[in-house]
RNA sequence: GUCCCCGUGGUUCAACGGAUAGAACAUGGGAUUUCUAAUCCUAUGAUGGGGGUUCGAUUCCCUCCGGGGACACCA
C-alpha cells in the first residue's frame, strides 16, 4: 500500500499521510515537518527528510511547498507494476490481516418484532452488513448478531395479537421479519440471538449475583436498582420492577456478559437515533462488568425521511402504515435502496429521494457505478483472444490509464480508513470516483486497437478494474451487472 | 429543563486541525465515422451569527439562532 510505503520510507508510523484535494499537491502529502519541527524552521526539517528519501523509485518526484507541506508524485513505474499484484490476488486484493483474527461482534436491526421493518431497520441493517464486510476484509474475525426480543409484557400482548392493530402473532411477525432479512434486503446472520435463552440458562440470576456482589445495586421503593450513575449515566436504572418483573435492562447486562463470554473482545451495535438514551447507561454497564467502555461501541443511524421530489412520503398508499424497507425494495430495487443508504453518514439525517432512486439514468450514481461494471465485461468479453504481458505495462502511460491505476491502488487505504473509523459512507463514494476515472479512460483510451501490445496493456487494465470494481459492490452487497 | 445529532452552492451530500472547501443533481454551452452516450468535456455557484484556542478552523471549545430526535419501575 503506498501510505504505508511512505510511512516506512519516513520511519515513522504514525505520520499522517494524507490525500490533497488539489492535483499540483502530488497525490500524498504529509505535514511532519510543520509538527516536529518545534522551534526550527519547517521547511528546513522538510529539506532534510526529503534529501533521505528523493532518490527512492516510488516517487516522480518529492516537493516541499507552502510553510512545509512535503508532496509525494508517485512515479509511473511505481503504479504500472501495481497492475499485476490486483490481477494475482483478485478477489482477495484489498484483503488484509490488520484485525489480526481479533473477535467482533456487529448487532443490528435487532428491531422489537412487533411490527413490520421499519426505513430505520433498513439503514442499520445495511449499515451493519456492510461494517460486518470491511471488517472481515480487514482480517477480523466478526460475527453477525440479531437480538430477539422474545419475552415480556408487550410480548404476551402481541400473543393476543393486540398490539396496535396488529393481526399477526408475534411467531408469525419475526417469521416474516427474518425472511424479508435475509431474502429480501440478503443479509445473513450468524447468530440470531434470543434473550429468553438468558433466562433458560439462568445468565441473568448470574449476571445479577455479579452485581449485587460488586455492591452496585440497591433497593428502593420496592425496586432493584442499579448504580449506574457511579459509571457517569444520568440517573441509576431499575434492574427488577416494584411489581418483581425483570426490567428490559436486566437482560440486556446478561446478553452483553454473554457476548464478552464468548471471546469478543469488541462489541459494536447499531441503534437508532430514538435510542441513544440507552447508550450511557450501557456503557456503564460495560464498565461495571470490569470491561473498557471503549469495548462496547454505538452507531448511531439518524431518521430516514422519504422524498417524493420536496415532499416527505410519511404513510404507504396501499396499507396506510409507515412505509417498510420491503415495500421500499420491491419499488426501487435492492440495489439502490443498498446504495443510497449507504452513501449518507450515520450522524447525518437520511433524505432518500425516491423519485432519483427510481431513476435509470445517469442522475442515479447506482447506474453510473453499475455501468462501468458493464462496460468493462462488454470490452473484457472481446479480449478472450488476447495474452496480458505479465508485469510489463511501460505503455499505460497516458494520464487518464494513470489516473485509473491510482484509483485502483486506492482501494486497500479505503478499506482501512473504514475500519478504523466506521465512516461507511467512503466505500460508495469510492465506488463513484474509481467509476468515474474508470469512463474517462474509456473516453481517451481506445481498448482493443491495431497495436497489440497497447491493446493487451490495456485489458490488462480493464481486467484489473473489473477486480476492484466487484469488489468495491461486494463490500456493499451490490450485484455487479456484466449487461445492463 | 437535561441529553444526542445536524446546519456547507438552487438541491442532496463530502472534506483523519492544513494549502485555491470536493462531488453529484439542477441550470447554461459543447463532444458520437469509436470497444455499451446509462458516457465524456466545459461554465456559474457555498462553510447560519458572534467570540476563543492555533502558524493555520468546515473540523476543537464557548455562546446565540435554526432544524430533527430522546428524556418511564417502555423497549
Amino acid at each position: 500500500m503506498v501510505r504505508n510505503e511512505i510511512k516506512k520510507i519516513i520511519g515513522n508510523a504514525s505520520v499522517l499521510i494524507e490525500k490533497p484535494g488539489e492535483k499540483t499537491h502530488g497525490d500524498y502529502s504529509t505535514n511532519i515537518a510543520m509538527i516536529i519541527s518545534g522551534k526550527k524552521n519547517p521547511r528546513e526539517v522538510a529539506e532534510k527528510l526529503v534529501d533521505k528519501i528523493k532518490d527512492n523509485k516510488m516517487f516522480e518526484k518529492v516537493e516541499i511547498a507552502g510553510p512545509g507541506f512535503i508532496n509525494f508524485f508517485i512515479s509511473k513505474e511505481y503504479l504500472q507494476k501495481q497492475i499485476k499484484g490486483i490481477l494475482e490476488k483478485k478477489e482477495k486484493y484489498g484483503s488484509s490481516k490488520t484485525g489480526k483474527g481479533l473477535k467482533i461482534n456487529v448487532e443490528f436491526i435487532s428491531a422489537n418484532p412487533t411490527g413490520p421493518l421499519t426505513l430505520g431497520n433498513g439503514r442499520g441493517g445495511f449499515g451493519g452488513d456492510v461494517l460486518s464486510n470491511i471488517l472481515e476484509k480487514a482480517g477480523y474475525n466478526v460475527a453477525r448478531e440479531f437480538y430477539i426480543n422474545d419475552r415480556g409484557k408487550q410480548i404476551e400482548d402481541l400473543k393476543k395479537g393486540l398490539y396496535k392493530g396488529e393481526k399477526r402473532t408475534v411467531s408469525q411477525i419475526q417469521k416474516t421479519n427474518q425472511k424479508i432479512i435475509t431474502k429480501d434486503m440478503k443479509i445473513k446472520f450468524d447468530v440470531w440471538f434470543s434473550e429468553k435463552s438468558l433466562y433458560k440458562n439462568k445468565e441473568v440470576d448470574r449476571v445479577l449475583a455479579l452485581l449485587k456482589k460488586k455492591k452496585l445495586t440497591y433497593g428502593k421503593d420496592d425496586a432493584l436498582w442499579f448504580k449506574s450513575t457511579k459509571f457517569g449515566d444520568d440517573k441509576d436504572r431499575v434492574l427488577i420492577k416494584g411489581t418483581g418483573e425483570e426490567a428490559y435492562l436486566l437482560s440486556d447486562v446478561a446478553y452483553l456478559k454473554n457476548k464478552f463470554d464468548r471471546g469478543f473482545k469488541k462489541n459494536i451495535i447499531f441503534i437508532g437515533a430514538d435510542h441513544h438514551g440507552y447508550i450511557k447507561r450501557m456503557k456503564a454497564v460495560t464498565e461495571a462488568l470490569g470491561y473498557k467502555k471503549e469495548q462496547l461501541e454505538f452507531i448511531v443511524m439518524q431518521l430516514v425521511h422519504l422524498l417524493e421530489g420536496k415532499k416527505e412520503v410519511r404513510m404507504s398508499k396501499r396499507a396506510g402504515t409507515y412505509v417498510t424497507v420491503n415495500e421500499l425494495i420491491n419499488e426501487v430495487g435492492l440495489d439502490a435502496t443498498r446504495f443510497f443508504f449507504l452513501q449518507r453518514g450515520s450522524n447525518s439525517h437520511l433524505n432518500f429521494d425516491l423519485k432519483l432512486a427510481k431513476e435509470k439514468s445517469s442522475n442515479n450514481p447506482v447506474y453510473y457505478v453499475q455501468y462501468a461494471y458493464a462496460r468493462i465485461c462488454a470490452v473484457s468479453h472481446k479480449s478472450e483472444n488476447f495474452q496480458f504481458p505479465i508485469s510489463n505495462f511501460q505503455l499505460l502511460d497516458k494520464e487518464e490509464e494513470l489516473a485509473l491505476i491510482k484509483q485502483l491502488v486506492r482501494f486497500e487505504e479505503v478499506v482501512e480508513d473504514t475500519v478504523k473509523d466506521y465512516q461507511i459512507q467512503r466505500i460508495p463514494q469510492y465506488a463513484i470516483d474509481l467509476a468515474e476515472s474508470f469512463h474517462r479512460f474509456y473516453q481517451s483510451c481506445q481498448v482493443i486497437g491495431e497495436d497489440k501490445k497497447l491493446s493487451s496493456s490495456r485489458l490488462a487494465l480493464v481486467k484489473a478494474t473489473q477486480i476492484v470494481l466487484k469488489n468495491t459492490l461486494e463490500l456493499m452487497g451490490i450485484s455487479s451487472p456484466s449487461k445492463m
